[in-house]
RNA sequence: GCCUUCGUAGCUCAAUGGAUAGAGCAUCUCACUCCUAACGAGACGAUGUAGGUUCGAUUCCUGCCGAAGGCACCA
């Protein structure tokens, strides 16, 4: 519909002699406007010479007779604006449209025949998941959903520090307490914690570590492996009991322990070339000389850091999972390193380095304080979880509902706003389902259901009252809103459009009786396409649909 | 000190350079014999500050104030 308008207005741009002027199809504020608007007169006016309501009114005129029956009306507003109004029968043949579709509707193809790599979630191994982690997974899954929603495959990853000084130190910690074989991801973090504490407190514990550290990157230590190899697997089986409950799954898992190698290869290689340089003892990239930090790619130890592995890993993906666009998803803590990362990368392989980008996200943050692993204030992911299905366990008895709600509660908490904000995670508030939220989504999806249950299956062919409702327009507008939401790289798009959805179905639903009603059968079809337009759109932030609430 | 991001209602968030800046929470009204009230209707209430660009600025640019993050051997 957008791109029949826009066509249109440029004909009718080009007829009045402004074709190259650069204008906008946008919704209007109100639907008391129209369904679409443009800038087009306003934009061109200057251009012209002319008043901008004059050229309003002579754009409209030829609009109107170039749209025919697609509209309703074209009208000139305000300042300038020309508004465009669908004809009643656009609107409920997309309705029906929508009814019918199921989960086909809103489906695009803008990105069809493209592969994406994404990487996200990405928790350490020897450590719990946290929120933090909660979060990237949430994000991670809705972006490539959104993105899979064009029609592009999706491949994704996560990608874990399985090597390292945060990993000595919890093996270190495990050797002490004489631990061979970690019950579960928690005993594995409390050794960390520990670990961590007494590499700061001790010289003794700092020199032992480090060489644990060495150890564990050449692995030549039968014991010690086995020791590492079996905190590393409890941890990555918790990880995906997690992905389970989330709904999310990953195509590879990638570990540091894999691209240390590749990362030192291409290091030494590229201080050969001149793209590094060492100084004192350590490899370096001189950022400076394109306005960033300089940054260790090898330590002064010989190992890799962050950098070097992250760069080892940009020719391992390429490598194993060839793609055409490849997002990474960190915490905006990381822009600075990542940017450094990227631009080495620039001066090593240009093509690698053109299609990768980074996507930070916030952190979550507590309105009681900071988190630190150090001080066990961390909030797991798995504990979170289990807090809000607490919650929503006091209105529904059946565990699996409960769990549905909880989920969908979180991840509406975090797919509501931008991604690139930190989000202030107030425990008590956020454990209200109350108001915007996932389970107003969800109540609102099941009350349709609940009417659609009770209605034999002969929809479709029903005629449609003489104005259409708010509801039907906005149903309209759910295959641009998704369209959008993907080339913006914004599943709080999404989120937005079906808040707004759920809060005019129920705006219809309190003010209009449908079963036994004048009109059933058509209020009928309206609820079909109500309710496909919340399923395919929560099915895109991965908010699962409970039957019941 | 330098770099990045940010500053919208009492709180938490929206708003591709456009029309009367939208929601939820909180507070106050109203509404439950009706397909599930985890709902609906209404009231109250906001663009940090000073300039600039523009027909038009929450949005772009500059200064100031304030916040968060980053700035070589952690990730």
């Amino acid at each position: 519909m957008e791109e029949t308008l826009r066509t249109a207005v440029q004909k009718a741009l080009a007829d009045a002699g402004a074709s190259d002027t650069s204008f906008a199809i946008e919704w209007p504020t109100d639907f008391a406007h129209g369904d679409y608007s443009t800038n087009a007169a306003m934009a061109a006016a200057k251009a012209l010479g002319k008043n901008p309501k004059e050229l309003a009114s002579e754009l409209a005129t030829s609009l109107k007779e170039s749209l025919g029956e697609t509209v309703e009306s074209v009208t000139v507003a305000g300042p300038g604006f020309i508004n465009f109004t669908l004809a009643r029968p656009v609107i409920s043949g997309i309705v029906k449209e929508a009814a019918a579709l199921g989960s086909e509707w809103g489906r695009g193809a803008e990105l069809e025949g493209k592969r994406y790599s994404i990487e996200y979630s990405c928790p350490n191994p020897f450590k719990e998941m946290h929120i933090g982690h909660l979060m990237s997974t949430v994000i991670g899954e809705a972006l490539s959903r959104v993105i899979e929603n064009e029609g592009a495959t999706v491949i994704r990853d996560s990608y874990g520090g399985d090597v390292g000084p945060h990993v000595a130190k919890a093996v270190w910690a495990l050797q002490k307490k004489g631990i061979t074989e970690p019950a579960n991801a928690k005993e594995v973090g409390d050794a960390y914690a520990h670990g961590s504490r007494a590499y700061e407190e001790s010289e003794e514990a700092k020199t032992e570590i480090d060489a644990l550290n060495r150890a564990i990157y050449v692995g030549n230590d039968r014991d010690l492996m086995e020791l590492w190899r079996k905190g590393r697997e409890v941890c990555l089986e918790e990880f995906k009991e997690i992905y389970k409950v989330l709904d999310t799954h990953f195509d590879y898992f990638f570990f540091e322990s894999e691209t240390a190698v590749p990362g030192m290869e291409v290091v030494k290689d590229g201080l050969a070339r001149g793209v590094f340089e060492e100084s004192q003892g350590a490899i370096i990239y001189n950022g400076e000389k394109k306005g960033l930090h300089t940054l260790v790619f090898v330590t002064s130890q010989g190992n890799p850091t962050y950098e070097a592995k992250e760069v080892g890993l940009a020719f391992l993906i390429e490598e194993r999972v060839p793609s055409d666009v490849r997002y990474i998803l960190t915490a905006a803590e990381q822009v600075g390193h990542f940017a450094v990362v990227k631009a080495a990368l620039e001066d090593i392989g240009p093509l690698v380095a053109a299609k990768t980008s980074h996507v930070p996200h916030g952190f979550l943050r507590l309105t009681t304080g900071k988190m630190s692993s150090r001080e066990g204030s961390v909030i797991t992911a798995t504990d979170l979880i289990a807090d809000i299905i607490k919650v929503a366990r006091e209105r529904n008895e059946d565990s699996l509902i409960a769990q549905a709600v909880a989920i969908g509660a979180i991840k509406y908490m975090i797919l509501r706003q931008a991604a690139g904000g930190d989000i202030i995670f107030d425990v008590d508030k956020s454990l209200s389902l109350e108001g915007d939220s996932g389970p107003y989504l969800q109540y609102a999806l099941v009350r349709a259901r609940k009417i659609l249950s009770y209605a034999p299956e002969k929809l479709l062919d029903a005629e449609a009252p003489a104005t259409p409702y708010t509801l039907e327009r906005l149903i309209v507008r759910f295959p641009e809103v998704a369209r959008q939401a993907a080339a913006d790289h914004a599943p709080h798009a999404i989120t937005q459009y079906l808040t707004k959805l759920a809060g005019e179905w129920n705006s219809f639903y309190a003010s209009e009786q449908v079963l036994g009603s004048d009109g059933e059968a058509y209020k009928l079809v309206l609820a079909k396409a109500f309710a496909t337009t919340m399923e395919n759109g929560l099915r895109m932030l991965a908010i699962p649909a409970p039957e019941r609430m």
